[in-house]
DNA sequence: ACCTGAACACCGTTCAAGT
DNA sequence: ACCTGAACACCGTTCAAGT
């Protein structure tokens, strides 16, 4: 049972799954290394410091969306290419709810390339895509805009959701507290359970077909 | 000269004042305690500790928003309402770019509060608000979750670039390296002085105008 | 009551030394 | 070539001691 020597992807991936489980506050190199069986310094051989380690973690998820099923294929129409890629971008954020954050935190490679998307790769098939569905290049730009603006949005909310449902507060405990607090507020105490409710999918692809109406119209200049 | 004796809400504010200028990772207790002429253990009888402290700058800053002109108005509209709420929280934005992402990665008052309207005394006058211009039960709800999916959005994408044009690099330098590394993806290439155009002002009204829409018609039920 | 000094257990990172 | 051990300069936080 030789162990195998160590690359950089290993390390990358030992991290998003450290991640996973603890969160990226408690990723520290000690514990990371650890975790790999071996001393904290070693990774130095392989990743130059924490902040790069997080930032090549982004970069791994969004590069593994081209391996995502709903991309494999060819879309017949822009509204079913850009259904693709809006799927797509969710179903990795709800998988790894706590490294998708850093995606705004972390120094871009370029300051033009807006999150998700934050990959060079990525905005290269967004925007030739889209011109090859007919789209001007004015249009495929502000489409470009509105599209990460609107993935960025939801599902940020989304997963800093998923977050605090993690670490659930005793029921009994919450909700007591939660009625001393509301009593000067009482619009948000009638509507604490609409509130509460999660209709997240529903909401998405209603968002999703807005967008993509909006795209159609009002940003076709 | 006496210094006047702390309070939480000097520590606070000194707190924002520091982000503000060297980014949240430099805030320490020790550095924030020398900006207040005091050792770092002092903070830690008006604060909890560093994680709380954030918190409560991030609270600080969505409470002004009540202070802003845009709020002191009593709209004639809902649609007035949303623009004016809009619009501070777009200018607090703007004025603290490095405290806003916080919103998000701070633990909420109450796990249905989204950000970033993270403070039960504003979702209970956006809420009791609408209501007031006759929106059903339903319809506010719909609309709070719609309407703080797009500042997120929104406003998150344009202070991570503010973050970016802080620190810029060398212009020759960066020009050469993006040059070199967009080989491979023409369309970028191309488009590039379209995608570092900055509309932002323009989109965010232009997305508040359809979101608006939205509300009108579609999200109507 | 409020602040300080010393201390503890941890960080990220460097560098010479081991294999 | 790759990993380790010891070390450095920093953290957040605690607690007894000062005023």
């Amino acid at each position: 049972m030789v162990r195998q020597r160590l690359h950089r992807r290993d390390v990358v991936q030992a991290a998003i799954a450290f991640i996973d489980e603890y969160g990226v506050q408690a990723l520290t190199m000690r514990r990371l290394g650890a975790s790999l069986d071996v001393e904290a310094m070693a990774l130095y051989r392989h990743v130059p410091g924490r902040e790069e380690l997080l930032s090549a973690a982004v970069s791994e998820l969004i590069d593994n969306l081209f391996d995502d099923d709903l991309m494999q294929e060819t879309p017949s129409s822009w509204e079913r290419y850009l259904q693709c890629v809006a799927h797509a971008t969710r179903r990795m954020a709800l998988k790894h709810p706590k490294v998708f954050p850093l995606m705004i935190s972390q120094p871009p490679e370029a300051p033009w390339l807006r999150p998700p998307l934050r990959s060079i790769r990525w905005v290269e098939h967004f925007l030739f895509s889209l011109n090859h569905y007919g789209f001007s290049d004015n249009h495929a730009v502000a489409s470009y805009k509105a599209f990460t603006s609107f993935l960025l949005g939801d599902l940020l909310l989304q997963v800093s959701a998923m977050d605090s449902d993690a670490t659930p507060i005793p029921a009994d405990t919450r909700e007591e507290q939660d009625d001393e607090d509301l009593e000067d507020f009482p619009t948000v105490q009638r509507l604490q359970s609409k509130l509460a409710q999660n209709h997240s999918d529903r909401e998405f692809s209603d968002g999703l077909d807005d967008l993509i109406e909006r795209i159609r119209t009002s940003l076709a200049i």
